[in-house]
DNA sequence: CTAAGTGCAAAATGTTTGCATACTT
DNA sequence: AAGTATGCAAACATTTTGCACTTAG
C-alpha cells in the first residue's frame, strides 16, 4: 500500500525537527536538495500525502503554502497562533482561548480552526 | 491623483451590495463582464487598490483570494468568523470573543487578526 | 493637455500531472 | 514480478506586468 523510501524519511524527519516552525515547500526543498537527491515534485507529493494522513497541517494564508508537523496528542487540546509575517507557530496553552473555542461552537454553532492568525510580538515591534 | 471611472463605480457598488459575502475575483468578474465592459486585469488592479486603501479585506485562505467590503465603523469593534467552505462571513458581536482578543494581546503579546476561520453550522451538517 | 485608468497579451509564480525510469516488497 | 515512488518536463491556475490606447479632470 505504501513503500518506505529514503526521500520520505528525510522529509518527515526534517519536519519533525522543525515542528515549532512553519516551513514553505522551498525552505524544505532548498535545505534537502543539497545533500540528498530529492526533487521538488516529490516534496509536493509527499507533503500532500502527509496532510491527508493528518500528520502535518497545511496553511494557505500566503501565496506559498506553509507546512507544520503536528503532534496530535500534544496539540489536540490547545489552539495555535500563527504569525502571518514570520510564520512562527505558538502553541497556546491558555484556558481562556480553549474556552472561547467551546463557546463559539456551542453558542454560535461555528467550529473554529485550531489556528488563529495574527502578528507576533517581535514582528509587531519591527512594524515593517 | 485618482480618477473616477465607470468601472470603479461598478466594482465598488457590487462589493457593497454583497458586503455580507466573500467574493472571488472571478465571481466579481463573471458577474460584471456581461453587462459592462470590464477586464479581468482591471478587477485585480482595483481590488488591490481598495485593499491598500483599507476599504475591503482580502482573504488568502483559498487558492483563489476572496474579497469583502468592510464598513470600518461597524466592524472595528468585533471579530469575524469566515467559513472556509462556503466563504460566508459572520460578524460576531460577542463579548467573550472581544475579550479574548484583548487577552491574547495583553497577556500573550499577539495581535490576532479580526477574522477567525472555521466551518459554519450549515457546512458542518453537510460534512462533504 | 496631462495624468491616470484600461485591457489585451505575455510573463511570473506556485502547484499539479503525464510518463518513463527506478526502487520496494 | 508487481506495484509504488521518483523526477523531469510540461501543463495548469492565479496573479502581475508591459505597453499601446482611452478617458477624466
Amino acid at each position: 500500500m505504501s513503500y518506505n523510501t529514503k526521500q520520505k524519511d528525510i522529509i518527515l524527519n526534517y519536519l519533525i525537527k522543525n515542528k515549532d516552525k512553519c516551513l514553505t515547500i522551498n525552505q524544505i526543498y532548498d535545505y534537502l536538495k543539497n545533500d540528498n537527491q530529492i526533487g521538488l515534485t516529490t516534496v509536493y507529493r509527499f507533503l500532500n500525502k502527509l496532510e491527508k494522513d493528518n500528520l502535518i497541517k497545511k496553511y494557505t494564508d500566503k501565496k506559498e503554502a506553509t507546512y507544520q508537523y503536528i503532534d496530535n496528542e500534544e496539540c489536540k487540546n490547545h489552539i495555535h497562533l500563527k504569525c502571518i509575517k514570520c510564520n512562527k507557530i505558538i502553541h497556546l496553552d491558555c484556558n481562556e482561548a480553549n474556552h472561547l473555542s467551546k463557546h463559539i461552537k456551542d453558542e454560535h454553532n461555528f467550529n473554529i480552526d485550531s489556528t488563529i492568525f495574527g502578528i507576533c510580538k517581535e514582528c509587531n515591534y519591527e512594524k515593517n
